[in-house]
DNA sequence: AGAAGTACATACATTTTGGTAAGTATAATT
DNA sequence: AATTATACTTACCAAAATGTATGTACTTCT
């Protein structure tokens, strides 16, 4: 994940653009990874490796990059207890699960029309 | 941009998962340039050389591509005149501007919460 | 006559992303 | 005594995304 330019003179026009700040926090929530994260963190808590355990098969780097990511960014609060072996909790910030409700929303929009969707690519395809 | 896979049969637990059919269609959605294009052509035709002036940056190669994805996902519909030179009319269909709908809200949203997320940065980073 | 505009396709180069494997410190378990 | 579990980091490599340059076929503008 990148680190956020500043904002451009004329914002109106860039906004959503590859270099805009908004457009970076959005890739932040729809990437790979953190479109899982945030759902799978909705409403509960988690630690680090019961998060890799619940999304699958997410490797531990991508795992930590995604989680740090989406913590600068205010979406996901990070508590780590200072103890061996290491424990720490990961859950969403009441902003994180704004995000994650509407990009729920999304994913639950698009797997409505799938039916649809995959019917015009047989018939095209 | 890839073709869809068939559904798993332990579709539940893998919606939005990297392999998912609705994953690919949302990756679609809220690409780099998938997400602006949706938002330019809302409610309006465009040709495709006046799509890559909105947009601003895209190289030909991208946007063809990007259109041919949203195109095939059904979000996207492509009218070519049979004149030269070539002229070709691109819009959204009924779903493709639920689609940019959705895209615009999360956009507005995290549009909405950047002071709030670059403050943060500011203060922690 | 030569240049520009149109909507792409294709080959090639570069950038970005993601995975794999290994290392860290320490306690509990076998 | 070796293994397991934890939450990472780092170096390295493969794969994917994206850009660049070029070509096409024809017409209009200069």
């Amino acid at each position: 994940m990148k680190d956020l330019p500043a904002l451009p003179p004329d914002h109106e026009a860039n906004v959503l653009h590859p270099l805009c700040p908004s457009r970076l926090v959005l890739a932040h929530l729809t990437s790979r990874w953190g479109a899982l994260i945030l759902v799978a963190l909705e409403g509960r808590t988690l630690r680090f490796s019961q998060l890799r355990r619940a999304l699958g098969n997410v490797s531990e780097r991508m795992l930590a990059q995604t989680l740090q990511g989406l913590e600068t960014d205010g979406m996901v609060r990070r508590v780590a207890h200072d103890v061996v072996p290491p424990h720490v909790d990961y859950s969403l910030t009441p902003m994180g699960e704004e995000a994650a409700g509407l990009v729920k929303g999304l994913a639950r929009w698009v797997e409505g029309r799938l039916p649809e969707i995959m019917a015009l690519r047989a018939a095209r395809g």
